[in-house]
DNA sequence: CTCTAACTTGAAGCGCGCTTCAACTCAAGG
DNA sequence: CCTTGAGTTGAAGCGCGCTTCAAGTTAGAG
């Protein structure tokens, strides 16, 4: 049956590497069927879950995240468009805010061009408590300022 | 002479843990002066060096670039207000790109949550060829597709 | 049936930006 | 002078998202 994917096809299919696809499986974000010699085998479907995971990244939301979205989904299968729907929303909501901080940096950015103060204490640009939370996977791009009692 | 800071003090200052002060040492972010038993005393104007480079990486520079940013300084040395917006004009640049590929991105994801297609072939989510390119630090948000001769 | 490309696994490695640890030395107040 | 908190080093570890490797097995065309 055509209907049943290879990892090579669905990874040629969707762009990412058998590895990875392996990874994403280990970390239970899709699953595959198995042949008799054990290899595994794809339902089509595994295909819009790729690019909901894929998607989900440059979001900028974590594999875990993902893999919790996807777990939350009312029959624990490959979203369905109305799943799909409810899911974007909720990652539009992220990357709104990510939008929103980013612009912010920017324009302080601007204002701080003009008199090039960097004063760690009053410059807008280095108030963290504002800044950038969760940036892309893996990197903390908003640094968890460690014990710093000092919190002026 | 207390214009010379410890690195607990250039630490609390600057919100940054003293294991990373050391750590941008090493890598040539920033430099210190050495008492007679070998401990760091910072110039005050290395406040603004540090400064610097957190605000570089939330704009997505990665330590690597910052250095070359410090390094490329007409007088090797800490940023003067004209360097600053010399450098800031340049992180500008890149902080509007990022937020014309997240805005794309926001957008795509709107045309995307009324069709639910998320066909990896036709949805304009899944061209990778314009989207996010190098995010955070140590992040590859924007997938270094492996060798897919499949472009579509 | 044979051959080869594609598949399988677990373990290890990578890149970035740090943090943590152990073992030790220094600075400075009482 | 003594004590104690702050500093020093190199090496190792962490978290994330993978990739790479070695050693072996399978699928499917010829």
């Amino acid at each position: 049956m055509t209907d049943l994917l290879t990892i090579g096809e669905l990874s040629v299919r969707s762009g990412v590497a058998p590895s990875a696809l392996r990874y994403y499986e280990r970390l239970g974000l899709i699953r595959a069927d198995r042949t008799g010699g054990n290899q595994r085998r794809y339902a089509r479907a595994e295909l819009r879950r790729v690019a909901f995971i894929r998607i989900s990244q440059q979001v900028g939301v974590s594999l875990d995240e993902i893999r919790a979205a996807l777990e939350s989904l009312p029959g624990g299968r490959t979203p369905s468009p109305q799943d799909w729907e409810r899911l974007s929303a909720n990652w539009r909501g992220r990357l709104d805010e990510r939008i929103r901080l980013l612009t912010k940096l920017r324009d302080d950015l601007d204002g701080c061009i003009g008199c090039g103060c960097l004063s760690l204490q009053r410059c807008t640009l280095n108030n963290p408590g504002d800044a950038l939370a969760g940036e892309g996977p893996g990197a903390r791009l908003m640094l968890p300022r460690p014990a710093s009692p000092d919190g002026e």
